[in-house]
RNA sequence: UGGGGCGUCGCCAAGUGGUAAGGCACGGGCCUUUGGAGCCUGCAUUCGGAGGUUCGAAUCCUCCCGCCCCAACCA
């Protein structure tokens, strides 16, 4: 562009959610020397699952933006419920979203002993003391929403008490749940989370990573903020619920020499759709069977999604999409599916394949001859280049491209029509053929030799359909996976008085076709390879497959304006 | 009923005192060798409600209504 050529009308900029309107402050006013550093800080007590990616591609992203880093931090404070198969299926999941943490990758248990050091600070500043109190007793003192909490019997053991106490809890002296250290905050806070909270708890177990150095360990609330501040975290965001806690975050920065001072952030969770986000009941679906496993493909998880055969882009695209805000809210699956569909169009290669096949017999194509025909690859991308297909005298159609009693406005085949065959030649079908209970065996038609793939006809009649055929002697068995939402209801939680939540399971969320026919392009295809088979959805095939069978499942259906036409009546 | 949040189109979501962006969904049309894709087009006289301030309010003030979260030695 010339220096004389009028400036192009710069686009508005595009408008910053909270945090990054927050950040953006920061970053101005100086605040965090305008450093920018997040963390991204998963439970290992479960499968990452779709809303666990909200929160990846917010904390990555906004580090991202303004230059910054975002460490992947595992929050393992709890051995009992915790495991080393789950922080190495996280790993993987954010690997594959596309995000990177260089070498830092960080846990909660690295800072046990600094975190023990702080807790004898607390207690030897009077914050801190040893409660001999039982769960049940702890419960009743601490009062209700509306009535102040009690102060502990114990509350005022002396400094030099409190430390020989915390010290033998260390030590292994006393049973599981017989102490805990608690912040000496105020028992009559409006705010529960600021009855002195329980810092530390005795609990023998085997932790993932420190073994059986430890029985006792910190709470959540207490390692947190901490570790935020160790890790010299800016903007420590999470889920709305812990915004109760955010005083207690607070205050654990300003009672301990802390090196830095992170702020937390809280936003809103996404819910979808259809969608169970539960770890607690995705766990009970793994271990009931109910799913094949944690990655199976109707399930929610990273692991699922990625074995469906979503993309990491189109998932990206998604949390882009969907905004970050405080406000509670329920995603259409809808929009989802559109990233999927969206990314794929562009991206995948397109083969035919007939899912459910019937036999067409073309009557005046010469037995024997096989011709190879021509296909584009992606129409969406011309680099995509072109496949050879074989045709022959014996082709396989889907029984659902047939009616013999068509109904208005139906374009496929049906008896004395004609129909394009995707690529190849137009036919007109003859007969039908039926077996004893009427189903139809073989379609009879011929075929138009002037009507190749050089496009239309020569006299210029228009025929409507194109419909896509797989050659029957050179066609691939495949079995096809089709699946369907886990569940029939918007909000698979929502269950009638004393029910489970399995009464919304969908019975029909798989549907497993394994006489499906699929051109030879596809064999010895590598797991994860992705593809649109034409005119019927998405495809990737699955690690199931073996050098003599391939699986596929279907990640996501092509918009079908015809269904819904019909649907409509 | 104590405390903390949130209420803008069916679902998300911009908007931060100057006269309601955008996306998904949905509807209509064009185009098409995928009934795919693409293109065009319609879709909030009004921002939970009522008062008030102001020349002017989704934005400021008051009151009211609704929804969510908190009483684990879970995170």
């Amino acid at each position: 562009m010339a220096a004389s050529d009028p400036p192009v009308p710069s686009s508005p900029a595009p408008s910053l959610d909270f945090i990054r309107q927050i950040v953006d402050a920061d970053r101005s006013s100086g605040a965090h020397q305008g450093r920018v550093h997040t963390r991204f800080p998963p439970e290992p007590n479960g499968y990452l699952h779709i809303g666990h990616a909200k929160s990846i591609c917010l904390n990555f992203g906004v580090a991202q933006e303004y230059g910054g880093l975002c460490n992947l931090r595992y929050d393992d404070t709890n051995p009992a419920k915790e495991d080393v198969e789950y922080v190495d299926a996280i790993r993987d999941d954010v690997r594959w979203l596309g995000f990177s943490w260089d070498d830092r990758e960080f846990y909660a248990s690295d800072y046990f002993e600094q975190l023990y050091q702080y807790a004898e600070m607390l207690i030897r500043d009077g914050l801190a003391f040893v409660d001999d109190q039982n769960a049940d007793e702890m419960r009743t003192t601490r009062g209700t929403l509306t009535e102040p909490g009690t102060n502990s019997p114990y509350r005022d053991r002396s400094v030099d008490e409190n430390l020989d106490l915390f010290r033998r809890m260390r030590a292994g002296e006393f049973a599981d749940g017989s102490r805990v250290l608690r912040a000496k905050i105020d028992m009559a806070s409006p705010n529960i989370n600021m009855r002195d909270p329980v810092l530390y708890r005795i609990r023998r177990a085997t932790h993932h990573r420190t073994g059986d150095t430890w029985c006792i360990y910190p709470m959540y609330d207490y390692a947190h903020p901490l570790s935020d501040a160790l890790e010299g975290i800016t903007h420590s965001l999470c889920t709305l619920e812990f915004e109760d806690h955010r005083p207690f975050y607070n205050w654990c920065i300003e009672h301990l020499p802390a090196p830095s001072q992170p702020q937390q952030i809280e936003f809103a969770r996404l819910n979808l759709t259809y969608t169970l986000m539960s770890k607690r009941k995705l766990l009970k679906l793994v271990q009931d069977g109910v799913v094949s496993g944690w990655n199976d493909p109707r399930m929610p998880t990273l692991a699922g999604i990625r074995r469906r055969g979503v993309p990491a882009a189109a998932l990206r695209d998604f949390c882009d999409r969907i905004g970050v805000a405080k406000k509670e809210n329920v995603i259409d699956v809808a929009l989802l599916e559109h990233c999927v569909r969206e990314d794929l169009n562009r991206h995948a290669r397109r083969v035919m394949a007939v899912l459910d096949p019937v036999k067409v017999v073309i009557e005046n194509y010469p037995a024997g001859q096989v011709e190879t025909l021509e296909a584009v690859n992606n129409p969406e991308d011309p680099a995509a280049g072109v496949r050879q297909v074989p045709f022959s005298r014996e082709i396989y159609i889907d029984r659902d491209d047939f009616r013999e009693d068509p109904p208005k406005k139906y374009f496929r085949l049906s008896p004395g029509a004609e129909v394009r065959l995707r690529w190849a030649y137009i036919i007109r079908c003859t007969s039908v053929v039926k077996d004893a209970d009427g189903t139809i065996t073989e379609i009879r038609c011929t075929y138009d030799e002037a009507t190749g793939r050089s496009s239309t006809p020569a006299d210029g009649r228009k025929v409507k359909g194109t419909i896509h055929w797989v050659s029957a002697p050179h066609a691939i068995d495949v079995e096809a996976r089709l699946y369907d939402r886990l569940f029939t209801t918007e909000d698979p939680e929502a269950v009638p008085e004393g029910k489970d939540f399995v009464v919304n399971l969908n019975p029909a969320s798989l549907e497993v076709v394994t006489a499906c026919k699929a051109e030879p392009s596809v064999a010895g295809l590598p797991a994860g390879t992705t593809m649109q088979f034409e005119r019927t959805g998405y495809f990737c095939v699955d690690p199931d497959s073996t050098s003599s069978r391939l699986v596929v499942n279907r990640t996501v259906g092509l918009r079908d304006t015809w269904a819904k036409l019909e649907a409509r009546g």
